[in-house]
RNA sequence: GCAAGGGUGGCGGAGUGGUCAAACGCACCUGACUGUAAAUCAGGCCUCGUGAGAGUACGGGGGUUCGAGUCCCUCCCCUUGCA
């Protein structure tokens, strides 16, 4: 059964129709693919990383130069990641006290300065906000899919605290430039509404965790609608020891999430999964997996169409 | 013409009497890749064989030696110095 949704996403850069996918820009960059080349392949958002950008340049140095979109000569929507996730792919690389989650934050080693440092809610969504982005994410903490019980309700309990953080400050940063919020802000509306200007306010969302867990999913859905996002988010890393995407948790979830609010799933790019997930009735899609396929020689066709003289 | 240094796999470049089918790069091939610290990682890359393994290689020819890419002679070619 499919529930496709055709709507649109309004943001203050410009509406964006669903489904959608975003490429992931780490610098603002689509490896080496020039904003022309990218429009000619209808990509019309992209996503960028908030701790590269941190890291390298400095939000600060961003901001005073106008803003991400000033700063890269773009002027559609773009989306900004909490940085967590990095975070997350840092510590499990090199375990050790200096990269690990607490309740305040995710520290980690800065891998170029080796530096140690320090990500909570609150950095993370001013980092965001001086980076000038459309789409904002609030740090969560990502999981696999085969941690313990324990870890799973760990991670969904730090999830939703700093997601109300993450809100909190959200709020305090819309109040300072006076920017007004509603919980009856809809970002999301049908194609053909009369109503399609641009937003007034960037989008927040929040990243439901609970690993495999069906029940952990729920209740972290729950507790995020509760306290009210923009968008909810398919978080962590869902991909079964097959190295396929698990589409019947794709499928739960989806169906937890309220129908007027986007529903984004992370990180998800493989073609085919894409388009399961959207007829499922997710709403956005990013992911690194097609831009690094291509640096890495790999060619997607429609099935059926694959040659081997091509190899893949 | 004389002097010196060289000619090794697709390319660059190791190797100076046995453990060399040839280090290490590059290129190439295959596999991996899922909220980008992955412009990465794993494997292959003379021929035949799934494999163990076998065969043929170090400019050409000849020689020394149990054994030569490595030593000697000769021929061909390249680079540099002197005329």
């Amino acid at each position: 059964m499919s529930v496709l949704r055709n709507k649109i996403i309004k943001t203050i850069a410009g509406n964006i129709i669903t489904p959608t996918f975003l490429p992931d820009a780490t610098y603002g960059s689509i490896g080496g693919l020039s904003f022309v080349d990218l429009e000619s392949t209808g990509i019309k958002e992209i996503v960028t990383t908030t701790l590269h950008l941190e890291k390298k340049l400095g939000s600060d140095y961003v901001q005073k130069l106008g803003g991400l979109h000033k700063f890269f000569s773009y002027d559609r929507p773009i989306l900004t990641d909490s940085g967590g996730f990095q975070v997350f792919s840092l510590i499990h690389r090199r375990k050790s006290k200096l990269n690990e989650i607490t309740d305040e934050g995710a520290s980690f080693v800065d891998p170029i300065t080796g530096q140690k440092d320090l990500l909570t809610p609150e950095s993370s969504l001013t980092i965001q906000h001086k980076l000038g982005s459309d789409i904002r994410v609030v740090l969560d903490e990502p999981l696999g899919m085969n941690d313990t019980p324990e870890v799973v309700e760990s991670s969904v309990r730090r999830t939703t605290a700093w997601a109300k953080r993450s809100k909190a400050q959200y709020l305090k940063l819309l109040e300072q430039e006076g920017i007004t919020y509603s919980n009856k802000d809809t970002a999301l509306i049908e194609i053909g509404s009369a109503d399609e200007s641009s937003f007034h306010r960037p989008l927040l969302g929040a990243v439901v965790q609970g690993g495999g867990n069906h029940e952990m999913r729920k209740r972290s859905a729950e507790e995020l609608i509760e306290i009210g996002f923009d968008s909810y988010n398919f978080g962590g890393f869902p991909i079964k020891e097959d190295g396929r995407l698990d589409l019947e948790l794709s499928e739960y979830l989806v169906n937890l999430l309220p129908t007027d609010k986007i529903r984004y799933a992370m990180g998800i790019g493989n073609p085919d999964d894409v388009i399961a997930l959207a007829h499922m009735g997710w709403d956005m899609f990013d992911c690194v997996l097609p831009t690094r396929n291509a640096r890495h020689g790999y060619l997607y066709v429609p099935k059926g169409e694959g040659d081997k003289d091509f190899g893949n």
